[in-house]
DNA sequence: ATCCTATCCTGGCTGC
DNA sequence: TGCAGCCAGGATAGGA
């Protein structure tokens, strides 16, 4: 799943590839990915790339005259920039002629994926919680954002107006980092456990960018065709069953908020009076149980 | 204010 | 071996 390290990623490696290129032209094959085909690429014809950067899992086009191309990746979509004539597959969705012979394409297996061409970034973006690798996004700014919510901390650190870019798994392995339980409370935070969270959600949004993502399925893969690496450091997210790399326990999978959620109950220890999940008490052992 | 569910999609996995 | 059915998952809308 693109997370932010993942759409830096992408953003990195195609901006050399845009900045300077006109748009002479395109082509939609799934109208919905843009909404209205004709609009779109009216919007774009003619138009030049003086930037390519990043906001939460959004990559984001400056573009001259004026105006932003925008995407989202969403679960499935790619992005790439190669040379006329190549063959995007079965499941490219949009292409974009350059002109120096180029071509930037849009793939995208589930088709949730989204590109937009706005006059104002703020038509998309204004709800978007601060940068987590920004200098606004300080301890003491998490610390308050917390307390003035009353929220599970899983499903928070999900919510792009909370802050941008974090993803499932990203949530998973900064608070097992943190040693915080995705169900405790954000308004009983304290000072110290935030300043943890905000510590390994910076590192491990930075160490994942300089694996450039992770890839564990068949979907994410860089513009240049490679799968990232970060799957090989991950501690928690999708080890259901294994040993917790620090303390040994086996690292137990709940649903929270809809979402597959990974965790030591050992190092993570849970909120007071919650409920079982990720306790020591609840569920009989399975069949499976007993390595470790 | 917060939570829950459904929706959009389809490759890949599970179970028979 | 084949096939039906289920699941994951980011974002969002609508209802509780």
């Amino acid at each position: 799943v693109p997370e932010l390290p993942e759409v830096e990623t992408v953003a990195r490696m195609i901006r050399p590839r845009l900045v300077g290129r006109t748009i002479t032209g395109g082509r939609v094959l799934w109208e919905r990915t843009v909404g209205d085909s004709r609009a779109f690429l009216r919007a774009l014809r003619g138009a030049t790339v003086r930037d390519v950067g990043r906001r939460g899992k959004y990559v984001v086009a400056r573009l001259e005259p004026e105006g932003w191309l925008v995407g989202h990746l969403r679960m499935t979509g790619r992005m790439h920039v190669e040379r006329a004539g190549w063959d995007p597959g079965a499941f490219a969705k949009v292409r974009l002629d350059l002109d120096d012979g180029t071509a930037f394409h849009f793939l995208d297996v589930r088709k949730f994926g989204r590109l937009w061409y706005v006059r104002d970034l703020a038509e998309l973006l204004d709800e978007l919680g601060p940068e987590p690798l920004g200098p606004e996004f300080t301890a003491e700014r998490l610390l308050d954002d917390l307390r003035a919510r009353k929220r599970l901390l899983k499903p928070l650190l999900l919510d792009q107006t909370f802050v941008a870019g974090i993803g499932n798994i990203y949530a998973d392995e900064s608070l097992f980092r943190a040693r915080l339980h995705p169900l405790l409370r954000s308004d009983r935070v304290t000072r110290e456990q935030a300043v943890r969270l905000h510590r390994e959600i910076r590192a491990t949004l930075t160490e994942a960018i300089e694996r450039e993502g992770s890839s564990f399925d068949a979907f994410y893969r860089t513009p240049e065709g490679n799968p990232g690496s970060y799957q090989d450091q991950f501690l928690v997210y999708g080890r259901a069953g294994e040993p917790c790399p620090a303390c040994g326990t086996r690292i137990r999978r709940l649903v929270v908020a809809q979402r597959g959620t990974h965790l030591c109950p050992t190092c993570q220890r849970p909120p007071r009076r919650a409920r079982s999940l990720g306790g020591s008490s609840a569920k009989r052992p399975s069949s499976r149980r007993g390595r470790a």
